[in-house]
Order: C-alpha cells, then sequence, then structure tokens
DNA sequence: CTCCGTTGTTAAATCGGATTAGCAAGTTGC
DNA sequence: GCAACTTGCTAATCCGATTTAACAACGGAG
C-alpha cells in the first residue's frame, strides 16, 4: 500500500527550517525575503524526499484546483466527439490542469447534478460542450461562473462561445464546385437543418447551405435543387436513389455530411454512375470513413480538435471572459470526389 | 460573479448550533448522539441557504476525493472508445464520483506525469487503459496503488483486468458461419496479430484466430487460409482483391475488424461478387459503420461500453482489489452479411 | 446527598498547504 | 549612539470540513 505522502513540513524538518520558509522557497515567490542558501536547502530536500505539493489542500487557501470542468450532451458518444476532448485536454495539460469529463445526455436534471458535483469539486471554470452546434441555455447553476461554451452558442449568457466556422465552409465547398468548372446541375443533399431538428434549431445546416448558395450564386452557378432529409446514411441512400429515378441527372452533389455522403455513393454506385467521372460530390464533417471511401471523399474538417483547445486557452487566460463568438475555420481536405462535370 | 459558497460554518449559525453539531447532524452519523430537534434544525438550515459541502476540503481530513483518474494511451482518439469513458462515466456517477479523464499518446513521461497530476489531486483510485487488448506495464508510480487495467493485461502488476472475451468471440465467429451451414471456402483476412504489431504484441488477433479454428475443427469444418495484414480498410481491400486474382472462391470471410470488411465489401462488389449471395461476412468490433453498410455486417461487438462501467464497479467496490482478469462477453450482432455458402 | 453513567453538545485539534503579522539581527543615516 | 530600515526568518491564522476529547445537565443507584 501507498506510503505515507511527503508534506511539506516534511521537507522543512528536512531542511532545517520552518514550514514558512518551506512554502515561500518552493513557490518561489520574490515578495517574501528567502536567502539563497535556505533556498536551496529547501529545494535539495524536496528533491531528496520527492516532494509533490498536495493539489486539493492547496487549493482550500488559494481557491484554484487547476481543474476545469467539462460538461457535454452526449458529445463523447459521437464518433469525431473525441477530438474535441483531446484537444481540450492537450491545452489544459500544458498549463497544469486536469478536466473533469462529464456527460448530461440532454437530460436538464442530470445536467444540473454534474455541474453541483463539479462545483462541489471547486473547479476553476466550466466548458460546456454541445454534440452539434445549436443554441442552448446552460443551467443556471452556471450563471455567473467562469463558463466558455463550446460548440454552441447561448444569446443572453454571459460567455464566450467556440463554434465552427460553417458559413465559410458553406462558401468553400461551392468554391471548390466553382473552381472545377461546375455550374450547373448541383443539387444539395441533407437541406438547411438536420432532421429531426431539435427545438433549439440546428446552425450547421443553415449557414452551411447560407454560404453555399451566395458563392454560387456570385460564381455564376446555381443550385438545381435542395433535398431536406435525414443526416445520415440511409436517407442519403434512398433520396440520391429517389433524385436518380425521378430521371434528374446531377454533375455535382453537395452532402450536408459524411455520412449523407456514403449513402450517395452507395446510389450512384447502384445506378452505374462513378464519382467523380459522373458526378463529383462535396461534404462535410470529415469523419473517419471520409478518407476510406473509394474515391476518398473531398469534404470541409469539422475542426473539433481546435475547438476543444480554443475554449480551453481562453479559459485558462487571465482576466474576465468577453461573450464573444469565436469561429474557428474548417479547413477543406482535398482528395478525389471533386473532378470536371461531366459532359452532355 | 458567484457570491461566497454556503460553508458548514454558516449552516451551524442559521441553525443556533456548533459546527460540530451541524457536521454530525448533516452527516447522518450515528455514533455521536445528536437530539433529533437539532437534527431537523440543521437540515431545515441547509436547505434554507441550499448548503452543499465542499467535497475539496473534506477530502483533505477524510482522504476520499469520491474522484477517479483515467489515463489511456490514445482512448479518446478511436472511434468507439468513447463508449468506454461513457460507460465508466456513467458508473461513477451512479455512485457520486467523478472522473479525470487524460491520455498520455503513448508517450512514457507524459503518462509518469498525469499521472502524478491525478496523484497530486489525491485521486482515490486510477483506470490503467489501453485502446488495443494487449500487455502493458504501468507507470512504477501507480504500483501499490488503487487501480483497475481497462482492456489490457499486465502479469506480474497486482491489479484485476477488465478485457473483452475475444476468445470465445473467435468462436461465437465459427459458430455463427457453421450454423448457416459453412465448412469450407472459409478464410480469415487480418490473421492472428494486427499488423504493425506492437512489441507488447496484440491479444485479440491471437485469440479471435484461436476461437475460431477451435470451434470450426469442432464443427468440421477448416480454414482455407488465413492472410495477414493491416486491420484497416485499404488493406482488406488489396488483400481480398489479391485473393480473388489468385484464383480462389471463397464461401465465406472472416474479417478481423470491420475496417477490414469494409475494404472486403469494396473487393468482392469490384469483382461482381454479392454479400451474402456468393460470399459470406462475419466480423469484429462492431463499429458505426457496420450497421450502415450494405448489406449490414453480422459482427462481434467490442463491449466498450460494459468494459468501462465493469471497470469502475470493481475499482469502487470495498475491500481490496484481487488481480483477476475480467472477461466481458462480446454479443453477436446478427445482420445480414451471413447467407447458407454459394453452390457449386 | 454523593457518585456514576447517560445524553446532548461544543471546544479544540487536524488535514496540508498559503499568507499575514511580527520578531530578531544587522545596516545605514545623522 | 540611537532611531529608522532592511533582511531573513518564524509563529500564528486561515481555508472548510471531520473527528477527538471534554464538558455540562440530568437521572438513577446506593
Amino acid at each position: 500500500m501507498p506510503e505515507r505522502r511527503v508534506t511539506m513540513a516534511d521537507v522543512a524538518r528536512q531542511a532545517g527550517v520552518s514550514p514558512t520558509t518551506a512554502s515561500f522557497a518552493l513557490s518561489g515567490r520574490t515578495d517574501m525575503r528567502i536567502s539563497d542558501a535556505s533556498r536551496q536547502k529547501v529545494l535539495q530536500a524536496a528533491r531528496e524526499l520527492g516532494y509533490r505539493p498536495n493539489v486539493t489542500a492547496r487549493s482550500l487557501r488559494t481557491k484554484s484546483t487547476q481543474t476545469i470542468g467539462f460538461v457535454s450532451d452526449r458529445i463523447t458518444t459521437t464518433p469525431f466527439a473525441g477530438e474535441v476532448i483531446r484537444g481540450a485536454m492537450e491545452a489544459a495539460r500544458e498549463r497544469d490542469n486536469l478536466l473533469f469529463i462529464t456527460e448530461a445526455g440532454g437530460d436538464r436534471d442530470a445536467e444540473s447534478s454534474l455541474v453541483h458535483a463539479l462545483l462541489d469539486r471547486q473547479v476553476d471554470a466550466v466548458i460546456y460542450a454541445s454534440m452539434f452546434t445549436r443554441y442552448v441555455t446552460p443551467p443556471k447553476e452556471l450563471f455567473g461562473r467562469r463558463v466558455v461554451l463550446l460548440n454552441c452558442l447561448a444569446p443572453g449568457f454571459d460567455a464566450p462561445s467556440v463554434v465552427p466556422d460553417e458559413l465559410e465552409a458553406g462558401r468553400d465547398a461551392a468554391r471548390a464546385l466553382l473552381a472545377a468548372g461546375h455550374r450547373e446541375g448541383i443539387w444539395a443533399i441533407g437541406g438547411h437543418q438536420a432532421v429531426p431538428a431539435t427545438p433549439e434549431g440546428i446552425i450547421a445546416g443553415n449557414e452551411r447551405m447560407r454560404g453555399l448558395e451566395e458563392v454560387l450564386r456570385e460564381g455564376g452557378a446555381r443550385l438545381d435543387g435542395v433535398v431536406e432529409c435525414d443526416w445520415n446514411t440511409p436517407d442519403g441512400h434512398r433520396e440520391v436513389s429517389a433524385l436518380l429515378a425521378a430521371g434528374h441527372r446531377p454533375r455535382a452533389l453537395v452532402c450536408l455530411t459524411d455520412r449523407v455522403s456514403l449513402g450517395a455513393y452507395q446510389a450512384l454506385g447502384e445506378a452505374g454512375l462513378s464519382v467523380p467521372g459522373d458526378v463529383s460530390v462535396v461534404s462535410f464533417d470529415d469523419q473517419d470513413i471520409a478518407s476510406v471511401l473509394r474515391p476518398a471523399l473531398t469534404t470541409l474538417k469539422l475542426p473539433h480538435h481546435r475547438l476543444g483547445r480554443l475554449a480551453v486557452e481562453l479559459i485558462l487566460r487571465k482576466g474576465p471572459l468577453e461573450a464573444v463568438v469565436h469561429r474557428v475555420p474548417m479547413p477543406l481536405r482535398e482528395r478525389a470526389s471533386i473532378g470536371a462535370p461531366a459532359e452532355g
């Protein structure tokens, strides 16, 4: 079993000084005068004994636990969301902080209870995260606390938000198609909003579509149609099949997520159409599957890692937090699913 | 900004009793006699003031922080591993515990440093987790501590392990094929070990293959061949293409992971072979993709959620931990990729 | 009417650090 | 030579709980 932990009192005793002196020597503060000799004795003793400060005890006095709470709806469940946590964790670690990770599963009571559990442990700050970019109302326990909203927006709640720049991503999708020469026969699959839409409304779809339409229009191209459907593979398959069955002959598909793209690939394959020879596909998210599909999918990456990182960096920055929306770029992953428009 | 937290002293004052009385009344201990009247006064005051104990302060005295550390190599990165964390989190939450989640990225120094950071915060126990089932040597800082090994084994390290029952999963794969009538033309894709193999060796492949071969043999069937390759989609695609190109005509493929299965699907599709009409496929892992492929993939699910749950349940169980290996069943997800063997 | 055991309560110590206030000894200024 | 500063250190408190030791008040036994 673990031997008793070395305390600062042990270090002081070994160094032959008072605990006070040891404390000042170890914290390296200059406003209290410690002779070089004493300082060396203390540091030496600490090294010999393998002393490590008890963060819990320290925090009782200093009010800082070097600990951040992370509350999300279901973020750990989604395949890419691990990246958010990893980014947050890395940034926290670089500044000697640790993360309490929790997930409320969308349940308001569970959420409150988790926030309490976090506050009971004196976390310095809380990251309130959502799996989809959307509007949220954080639990009242978080009002007046140091909070950063991750992948969500809460108008009226005084905290910064960190979200992907979906609008610019929509524009970039359009630019990628325009650059390949596409001007007509362009269809969007997935539409303005994930279905089923949550009461709060989902932002990604609207912004992606807005950016897309704006740049297509400016580039002299047009969207032949928008198919509203669930953002998943079966719906992608079904809707694209239906589109083809109805006699449409798209030259390019803008799929609102990679899952939709997979369904589109399946439908196109069944119809004997090749990507990108017959139909170009541009997508959003950059899930694992995107790089593995044949042909590999050109897609706009959700910057989950940077999202997590930035949230922690903001929260650990000194000074008060400003209620600003930080938009993180969604980089274009150019792969093999966009080609020149098919003839005819 | 947050108003000062209500302390036990506040409650005692409001109730008109000493802090000692308040403490005993709130903790509900019976070994110290508190009159019913006082107890009620204290509970009432606590309710009125919305008192919540400061877990950090309490732990200074009691040595228990109701906090568990979770250290993994890269677990948050893998698509399914979020489930491990979710399972662990749920179980922790049910017992009023919280989890510090950390990831060392396979770096020994980072690992030690993280364990220190956890111990500095007085975690009650540590879960040491791996992304793949494998042999590990936990950092020396964990020796003598309360530890559960998650998805890994460490002979000589005195701690329980929680791992998927890969051997039985291999047997179940064989049983599924036998039940559909398969006796010959069975090939394993992926082989005994993931490539590149780590120095520690990876267990899953060996056990899956052992269970598979054992039951096939007992069932009067045989394995026509084993293709050793990387457990990913490009390798699955390449190896199955090569197999067909070499003139082999498999009736059933046992793919060692779902990623390999996806590659196999692609290769079979390109060769004009249908699943399961021409070739049955049985797989392992049950990643998201398994249910979404066409036809949906029959696969043995890695029980990540239960793995995480069990690890926490063990660690929070009273009494000393026994160095036992707990094997968690891998349930068969029967979908549409197994059929009767093709004629001819 | 003591002595003793209950019962209910509280003062004080403790946990491991950080911080404030204060105390000796040595320096400087005039 | 004495006040005023500086320097270097330590005693004492504090943070918010738990826990030990002790102390009144009361009732029953002898």
